[in-house]
This record gives structure tokens, sequence and C-alpha cells, in this order.
DNA sequence: TGTGGACCCTACCCCCATGGGAGGGTCAAG
DNA sequence: CTTGACCCTCCCATGGGGGTAGGGTCCACA
């Protein structure tokens, strides 16, 4: 652990930024920001004398490739193997491909899942009469009752 | 609170079961029974001497009701309307159909969520050749460098 | 020099729906 | 009377965050 201890205006000068600036510069929260440190996802991170976090334009790119990935749905744990790829210059495209590929086809199982029960949904719906009698398919088929 | 005080065989012989019946019968597990009963969708449980819960038909029906509906995706507190809404007779069919017309804006809204990212992510997937290079699109638009 | 406000720290609790497990009581068959 | 299958309550974990409390720190301005 490189932790260095420096005063506040001098970690600045030495092109360190602090939480806040990390924040502004990242798009990702304080809160987040401080979570990914804790489950491994941003190492080295330095500390004034004050105890106060200190971040390089590394980290900076790094919780942009978080953002941009969990923008893309990634898990933090397909994140932290994209991590490790991204920052290995001996990887493969391959192996990236195949985690992409991987989280393609989760997507696409939940789409399938949710468009499934939006079509169920929809029929129920089509037959409902939307008025103010209580008779209603959509609690039929819920309480078991196959509609007709 | 009708909380009826039975030994365990004689509330088998007026029709109770126990909660190892009511998972058989419903489909749903020991944990999530006591859970819902927790957050007040099952109600009128009883219980016997040596305080083990008691369930009737209704309460196995009312089980149903909700794995059905997890199984559309609703969530806990759109089935407890739902739930309200199936005890009462004099509820109007508009009111069960309004939740269900919301509920399907959401799964569609996830869903196009969903498959935007797909879609982001099948091109960045074509893009990339998959060998054992290190060169590879998906990193680069992760790292925020604008693919050709 | 002091003070106020903006910032930072840790440590806790909350969401949702669900599973796991510890530690202990109860039932019924053999 | 033992054995094993049940049941009970209570606590902890998941993932990807949000909130808040109670404290320390930095800096600019009076």
């Amino acid at each position: 652990m490189k932790r260095v201890l420096l005063q506040h205006a001098e970690a600045f000068e030495n092109g360190f930024i602090d939480i806040g600036l990390a924040t502004k510069a990242s798009g990702v929260s304080v809160k987040m920001i401080r979570h990914y440190e804790e489950i491994g996802l941003l190492k080295n991170v330095a500390r004034t004398a004050a105890n106060y976090r200190l971040y390089t334009e590394q980290h900076v790119h790094t919780l942009r490739f978080i953002k941009r990935a969990r923008t893309l749905g990634f898990s933090m744990e397909e994140i932290r193997e994209l991590l490790s790829l991204w920052q290995d210059r001996r990887r493969s495209s391959a192996s990236v491909k195949k985690i992409a590929a991987r989280h393609i086809d989760e997507l696409q199982t939940k789409i399938s899942e949710l468009q499934s029960m939006t079509n169920t949904l929809k029929e129920l719906v089509r037959c409902c009469a939307g008025d103010s009698r209580p008779n209603c398919p959509i609690l039929d088929d819920l309480a078991g009752r196959k509609a007709a």
C-alpha cells in the first residue's frame, strides 16, 4: 500500500485531487467512489496527513470506465474483470469479447422474461372491461382461474 | 387479532395446515411465507399452543396469488394493492386495470433500457476482432474513446 | 486571530425480495 | 425415550446505491 502522506496544499501541487473534484471530474458520487475503493476497484488511493483521500488522473479514468460500464448494465464483478483486462497490456481482445457476449446473453434473457410478462399482462388488460364493475380477468388470472 | 390457540393434532382436524404444508400447497418458500405475514400481506395467521403458524385454504389462495403476481413482475407494493382489490367485492375493474397498465409501462421502460444496452454492446462486439491481440473497441468505448 | 461555511472522515441505517444459518423448541414414529 | 423432521426467532448477506449523524479540516475573509 503506497500510502503517501501529504499536506492538503502540497498534494494539490503534486497533481492529486480530493474526492470532491474526483466526483465532478468523473460523474460518480462521493458515496460510490468510496464504495469502489472498498471493494477493491480503486487501488493505491493516497491520503493527506488529515486522512483525506487523494486521487490521480488515472483514478478518474477508472471511475469513468466504471460509470460507462454500469450504464451498459455490467455487474460489479464483470466490471472487475473488464478493469483488470483494461489494465493488462497483454490481454487478448477475445477475452473481452467473451465477457461482453456473455453479458449480452444475460441482457437478452432478462429482456425476454420481461417481454413475456408484458405479453401476458397486455392480453389480460385487453380482456378487462376497465369499468365500474368488479368482474376482472386480471384478478381472475392472479387468483389462478384460467381466463376464457 | 383472532389468535386461535390449538394443539397441533386438533388444528389439523379443524382444517388448518402448518407452514410446511402451506409451502407445498402454494409453492412459496417457508422464508417468504413468514416474510409476507410480517409485511402484512397474510393476515389472521393462527398459532398452535406451541407457537406453530396455522394456515387456512384462504391463506394458500393468497400465497398463490402473490406468487403469480411476482411471476408477472409486480412489486410487493403493487401486490398489496392488488390483494386489497381482490378482497374487495365492491372494486371496479378499472382500478385493477390501471395498476396493470402502469406496470406494463414500467416493464416496457425497463425493456427499452436493456434493449439499448444490448444494441450498443452488439455493435461493440461486432467491431471487436476477438483474437489474441490486445486492441479492443469494447475497452476503448468503456475508457471513453469514441470508436470509429 | 477567530470564525463560518464548505468540505472531508467513519460508521451506521434504509431500500427490495430473498436466501442462509445459528440456536433452540416440538412433534410423532419406532 | 430417542431420533429425525419439523418449527420457532433472530441475525446476516446479497447489489448498487441513498441518507444522516457526529465529528474533524481547510481556507477565505473580517
